[in-house]
RNA sequence: GGGGGAAUUCCCGAGUGGCCAAAGGGGACAGACUGUAAAUCUGCUGGCAAUGCCUUCGGUGGUUCGAAUCCACCUUCCCCCA
């Protein structure tokens, strides 16, 4: 079996430009393919990371990557599929998250000469003439085409501004030149992507007479046909300082039973004999898959021993009795009590599980907080220096949890 | 350039002088049921020293005993005509 078969059985390619050619020069290694990151945050997402994953199965089989930092696309923002303007980042924002995205990237895929190329557009795209690019590129351009592109459906009913609209223009200029001066020879991207990467190969074919090529990624939705990797709005970041290695895993445990195996098919390494397997689980013998994939990630993303620390909270904490080891810690000191005590609401602000009194009013009354394993519903309840410095578990709902001790 | 319309709490969206911390829905959170799942049901959803007080309805001023609601100006967006 070729790279580009797994990579269809593994469900991961949704749309390319001729699957022929495609098929052939990928699993011949003859491609030399680029992903592009819009560095829109300071941290990659695991939506991202399944592009990087992407990025390696092909380095694997002998195709060179080429990642895009999107330093000068950022600094307009890719209004495909969203329906309002993304804010404006300024130069430093963007150099700084293009920075951190290069040291985490660093950790998946090794860059070298011969291996993984690493470029930013900026080098290319912030110098650019006005004039200059409409004549050479903006020429080669329909509008009408433009604004028939599904993309921009969205904001054909609240309004696209010029700034954006020339997003297409930006990214089909990097496939352009990656072409000229890589021998980049095919696009991969988001399938939210595919007409920004349509408009690369038709800009190469316009003014260079040649065929480039575009592969789409499908994303990852979840059985709702909500986009995955992100929690109540927020994403998951590959950062341990934003997203730990802990929540991180526990996004995995807590997919849904629909989406395990596609998740697991999509985003890790195991081979597909072994997934084939799994596939015949059935209802809580699923769990069992989740932990797989949570391990399998996290792994991936932090390194081993996160990965079984994780593994071992959670199951200290949801399979009963355990060690609250490597529980998340909140240390106290003498000077955050009053008068020698402190109390349950002030507790679960301070240690992060509700983010304000009203917050852990409310969970309190309606039973969502324990204290040891003992359901706490008086909400002036308050806590003396011993019974601190013996240390208390705190948990609210079913799956938050922090332990307190003083110092 | 001319004309018309819009901006409300996390999101959508009601509200056109006091009964408004603001209907309804979604999402989130908590509870029950479970398998750390889904579905379902229930509660809850600005803050705080909490039967009260404070801050919020694009911004700034104003009218009024009282403004999300009225007036003026500003900002942003949408639609129609050119």
């Amino acid at each position: 079996m070729g790279i580009y078969e797994e990579l269809v059985a593994r469900g991961l390619i949704a749309q390319v430009t001729n699957e022929d050619e495609i098929r052939e020069m990928v699993n011949a290694g003859k491609a030399t393919f680029y992903i592009g990151f819009d560095c829109t945050a300071d941290s990659l997402t695991a939506g991202h990371f399944m592009a990087l994953t992407l990025m390696k199965r092909l380095q694997q089989a002998g195709n060179k990557p080429i990642a895009l930092i999107g330093g000068g696309t950022t600094m307009i923002g890719d209004p495909s599929g969203r329906t309002d303007m993304r804010k404006m980042l300024t130069r430093a924002d963007i150099d700084h998250n293009a920075e951190c995205f290069r040291r985490q990237m660093e950790k998946f895929i090794e860059f070298g000469p011969d291996k993984a190329l690493m470029v930013n557009n900026a080098d290319w795209l912030l110098n650019l003439n006005y004039v200059e690019l409409l004549r050479e590129v903006g020429a080669c351009f329909s509008v009408n085409n433009m604004l028939r592109a599904k993309c921009y459906e969205q904001r054909m009913e609240r309004g696209l501004s010029f700034f954006e609209f020339n997003y297409m223009i930006m990214q089909s200029y990097d496939f352009y030149y990656l072409f000229q001066h890589y021998n980049c020879n095919m696009q991969f991207g988001g399938d939210d992507q595919w007409s920004n990467m349509l408009g690369g190969t038709e800009l190469i074919r316009k003014k260079l007479g040649k065929d480039a090529h575009a592969m789409t990624i499908t994303l990852l939705t979840d059985s709702h046909g909500m986009k995955m990797g992100k929690t109540a709005g927020n994403a998951v970041w590959l950062d341990p300082n934003k997203t730990s290695p802990y929540e991180f895993y526990q996004y995995w445990r807590n997919v849904d039973d629909a989406d395990v195996l596609k998740c697991i098919r999509m985003l890790t390494f195991l081979p597909l004999e072994q997934i084939d397997e799994m596939a015949k689980w059935e209802g809580s013998q699923l769990n069992h898959a989740k932990e797989i994939l949570a391990f399998e990630l996290t792994q991936m993303v932090h390194g081993e021993e996160e990965a079984k620390k994780a593994e071992a909270s959670a199951k200290a904490l949801f399979a009963g009795a355990g060690n609250s080891e490597n529980m998340p810690t909140t240390e106290l000191r003498e000077e955050d009590l009053t008068d020698g005590a402190i109390d349950l609401m002030t507790l679960l602000v301070k240690t992060g599980l509700c983010t304000t009194k009203s917050d852990a009013r409310r969970n309190i009354q309606q039973g969502g907080v324990t204290v040891d394993d003992v359901k706490v519903t008086d909400i002036g309840r308050s806590f003396s220096t011993e019974e601190l410095k013996a240390g208390l578990v705190l948990k609210r709902g079913k799956k938050n949890f922090n332990k307190v001790i003083l110092k």
